[in-house]
RNA sequence: GGUCCCUUCGUCUAUCGGUUAGGACACAUGGUUUUCAUCCAUGAAAGAGGGGUUCGAUUCCCCUAGGGACCGCCA
């Protein structure tokens, strides 16, 4: 039995999106779950667009998530001399031919297909004829020779079988009329290679297949298992696009979304097992299948992505909860000094309950670090003169404590509550903007104490 | 236009011919927390339409409608 292999293959002519993350984890986890490898493969052979930017992007999003691939990138560009070798080899078994039309004479046939609202396909017009015949000055691209009759049953791990009239598929370009090798015949020659048993991608590589599989068959190459997994789109029902907001890991990751929880997030986008929900990393190593994959599309939707998010935040180890907030702080908003470490992490417990997101609990945490309360000109309103007053009273009170503790501050607050002839929004509104300058956030006896007695009446003799 | 694919609550989905069609998110209401963005309870919410096959269809087949992908000397 071989051993399982898959890949990932971008090409770095954009920044990678969350549908091609979800592809690239299905893969991982595939392989993963099958004791078998995984690979990452940067399709740069367009010079013109590729840039080394979106390459480092996309493997720095991988590792972001958890995604981890055997070697080095597999860089396609530096394999260039194996993928002509094999067009040249197809050209010498007669199953691929050299074409002398022009590109001109090629957009000429697209313009007038579509005018007559025809389908184009080349016409094949180079593939019986001499060579003799070439017009002199052009450069001919390479065509392979596709089969033009019967049909062809791509048995699809994910679609069923899906049977297609050979003749609607063209002889593909193989190779440009610079000598360059274009995609089919690069991935075809890549995949068998690295040994790929398994190629699992987007739906829109579909009819590729058909044109790939001629590739393996006429080079007498074992043909891998496809599975084809539906795209993503947008809430609104549109194809995902790198214009989208929130398309890029980077979008969710500054707004203080955990990797870990975007990859349970994704990993249930389009697939399922039973009714399980969450998935931790051995977990989803364990239960990823392709028979767990759906045949429509599905649409993404950010709610339920802050809502893992929230689920990851509270559930995970506090430890490495503050390994996620101390990086997020320093990558999104400040570096946070050793003190101001030690506060939070001993206030995460709390911190960390009424947070969607690592941002949540970087704002609720802000009260703790910064001693300098800014109140907004609408809370100030909230701060009248019976506020004040049993601010003051209760500053009088704690300064009589020795222990300053929930336990010793309830009464206080209560009795406030009852002498003032108010209720506990009339107490702890007042204090939580004093305290913070917010109007939301921990608890009020959590602020209390994680502030300690000192600080408490430092920041509320500010006030009166 | 051609080829191919898809269609269960608003969203992600379960169901592999017999279920009061289940769960989760979101939403609504109520209750805790004498604030709140937590927590708990309850509720509303779906088989695109039409034909078959069958004792019985969400499930199998066909048609229609809607949606999508592809149709590059991009990948």
């Amino acid at each position: 039995m071989k051993i399982v292999a898959t890949r990932f293959a971008p090409s770095p002519t954009g920044p990678l999106h969350i549908g091609g993350v979800r592809t690239a984890l299905f893969n991982w986890l595939y392989s993963k779950n099958k004791g078998g490898k995984f690979y990452l493969r940067i399709e740069d052979t367009d010079k013109d667009r590729s840039k080394e930017e979106f390459k480092n992007q996309i493997i720095n999003s991988l590792k972001w998530i958890g995604i981890n691939y055997e070697d080095n990138e597999y860089i396609q560009s530096d394999k260039i001399n194996d993928h002509i070798n094999v067009a040249n080899e197809l050209l010498k078994k007669g199953l691929a031919y050299k074409c002398y039309c022009s590109s001109d004479e090629i957009e000429e046939q697209k313009k007038r297909a579509k005018q007559k609202k025809k389908p184009y396909i080349y016409n094949r017009k180079w593939r019986d004829k001499e060579e003799a015949d070439a017009p002199k000055g052009i450069d001919p691209t390479i065509r392979f020779k596709s089969k033009v009759e019967g049909k062809t049953i791509l048995k699809d791990l994910v679609q069923g079988n899906i049977e297609i009239e050979n003749n609607t598929i063209e002889d593909f370009i193989i190779l440009r009329a610079d000598g360059s090798p274009t995609y089919n015949l690069s991935a075809s020659v890549d995949d068998h290679l690295m040994g790929m048993t398994h190629i699992i991608r987007g739906d829109d590589h579909k009819i590729n297949t058909f044109k790939q599989i001629q590739i393996y068959d006429a080079m007498n190459w074992e043909v891998p298992s496809f599975a084809h997994i539906p795209l993503i789109h947008t809430i609104d029902g549109k194809k995902l696009s790198k214009r989208d907001n929130a398309s890029t890991l980077d979008d969710y990751s500054k707004i203080g979304i955990m990797p870990n929880a975007l990859r349970n997030y994704l990993l249930r986008l389009g697939w399922s097992y039973k009714d399980k929900e969450i998935f931790d990393l051995n977990e989803s190593i364990k239960y990823f299948n392709l028979e767990g994959i759906g045949k429509s599309p599905s649409k993404l939707d950010i709610s339920r992505i802050y809502s893992i998010n929230e689920h990851y935040i509270k559930n995970i180890d506090e430890n490495d909860l503050f390994n996620f907030l101390k990086n997020y702080c320093e990558t999104y908003k400040e570096t946070i000094n050793d003190l101001a470490q030690k506060k939070i992490r001993n206030s995460l417990h709390f911190l960390k309950n009424k947070a969607k997101t690592l941002e949540d609990i970087y704002k609720n945490s802000k009260f703790l670090i910064n001693d300098k309360v800014q109140i907004e000109n609408d809370d100030k309103k909230l701060l009248d003169e019976t506020a004040v007053k049993i601010i003051k009273l209760f500053c009088d009170e704690i300064n009589k404590l020795s222990d300053f503790t929930r336990e010793t501050l309830e009464p206080i607050i209560n009795n406030l509550i009852k002498n003032n002839n108010t209720n506990f929004k009339g107490i702890g509104q007042p204090l939580r903007i004093c305290l913070t300058g917010s109007k939301f956030g921990p608890g009020i006896y959590d602020i209390l104490c994680s502030l300690g007695k000192e600080e408490v009446s430092k920041r509320l003799s500010q006030i009166r």
